[in-house]
DNA sequence: CGAACCCTTGACAGAAATCAACTAAGGTGG
DNA sequence: CCACCTTAGTTGATTTCTGTCAAGGGTTCG
């Protein structure tokens, strides 16, 4: 594994608290590898003999049942995921696929669990994280009870609209047919959601999102602390399409293959 | 607070691990209160002072927002509930509220968090119980998305009539207006969808249920392990309507007052 | 160029919420 | 003990929302 990739990871939340010899422990035996776009990675109700940790590309979240499938979260970089299943050895009750060409390391899971008698740092580390996804699909399920599809379009470009100032604008940072999965709605559904939302000072075009009325947006799905976070604090592990950078990307970390790709790297 | 009800804390997952002594230094603060049926104990968007554990009785986790509220969970005893806003030091994103005459145990938070650094085993079950969570409002997540209103009643009902025999009869653990709100439905909409149940092999007869073909409900929803537990293993705290005893309850714990009570602290 | 895919649009069907009325049962208070 | 009130649950009529099916435009990619 390379030292730049070792260091980025040592960043994070979850391992920045632990001694610097455990840390070498638990990334000895890891795996370092790149995925092109849409491999799956993970199968629901497998095992969890890794955890997953996303450094470059984003990874997709998703469940599906008799035939049906649904966008549960999209993991950015630089962050873990399915931390609960690895701790509890678990069969991982969502499945994961890769979105653009992605990099993970993976992490034995016994290596994981071994560290938490040993490093009570990282014991610590790992009770923050997994209360902040808990919270996050708390949030992520009291939007899909408590809101309608249009309020939950609403709340999320109002969300992603940083600063609801008046003209705010940015790029989606997935597909559409993604954000309405998410959203728990077929994708005619968004798109007619999204048009009618047009009379409510929202600007589609294409991937490009426009508020030229955050009141009137407001007005449809007032937001909520306790449902819209902030939960993206840094420490966005789990449920909840994250945020992302609000102007498009001007320099990709790695050539531009597709246009795809560069989009969905955007993470 | 009684050493009986202090035994049977001990017992629970999440404290029988760890040392005496600190299990003292943390019930030492702790309060012990009954409260009678339908007292808010909690309101979202406070801050979290106590971890909070129900002894007798029951509680509901819920969620509002302009005037809709649903129900996200039950908690029966002995259990703990809002561990992660305790842990987090952060604003509940849930509301609850006595089901029933209820007896909760309140531990300050700030004894919680400064009882990780001291004890391993300790910070060992709050991870398991973080994650056990975790996993429990994810499978009710999935629920929603993937099921429509009749497949998720069915699920319920199949999964509640534990070992799907024919003739498998039990007695709901809640009001149905509640279990309608958990399954995301309004009242009127359960009651029309437990109708139509009836030509599935459902038998309903007031609170009491009677699976008559269960392999016709299985059709409607077929069961899976990552959506339909098992997960109420012990650690069943979290998300998700707990299992109950399946025949009512001969001797209650305390004089039945009303039937409603009674009814209620099946838990 | 053609195949595949994303997105959109239209027409329609189905699911679920809403509004309203009504029953039954429990609890209250005279 | 009975009249009264409250509440859970049901049922019906209707509207609203959302999914399904089908078709077409635009883009990417081999």
């Amino acid at each position: 594994m390379r030292d730049s990739e070792l260091a980025e990871i040592r960043k994070l939340p979850l391992f920045c608290s632990m001694a610097e010899e455990n840390f070498h422990v638990l990334t000895h035996a890891a795996y370092d590898q790149t995925f092109p776009a849409q491999v799956q990675l993970i199968e629901e109700g497998a095992v969890a003999d890794f955890l997953h940790v996303v450094v470059e590309g984003s990874v997709e979240l998703f469940a599906d049942w008799q035939g049906r499938e649904t966008t549960m979260a999209v993991v950015p970089p630089v962050s873990t995921f399915i931390l609960a299943a690895s701790i509890m050895d678990a069969p991982y009750l969502m499945s994961a696929r890769t979105l653009g060409r992605t990099r993970i390391i993976l992490l034995p899971s016994v290596n994981l669990r071994t560290m938490f008698q040993t490093d009570p740092n990282f014991a610590m580390a790992t009770i923050s994280e997994l209360a902040a996804s808990y919270r996050s699909v708390v949030r992520h399920t009291k939007n899909l009870k408590l809101r309608t599809a249009r309020e939950r379009l609403a709340a999320y470009l109002l969300t992603h609209a940083t600063s609801g100032r008046r003209g705010a604008s940015f790029t989606l940072p997935v597909e559409k047919r993604l954000l309405a999965s998410f959203l728990g709605v077929t994708p005619e559904s968004l798109s007619r959601l999204m048009k009618s939302l047009q009379d409510f000072g929202v600007n589609v075009d294409g991937q490009r999102i426009t508020i030229t009325d955050p009141s009137a947006l407001a007005k449809i799905a007032i937001l909520s602390p306790q449902m819209d976070g902030p939960d993206s604090n840094g420490v966005t592990t789990g449920i909840g399409l994250p945020d992302v950078n609000l102007e498009p990307k001007e320099s990709p970390k790695y050539p531009i293959k597709t246009i795809k790709e560069a989009k969905l790297s955007l993470f």
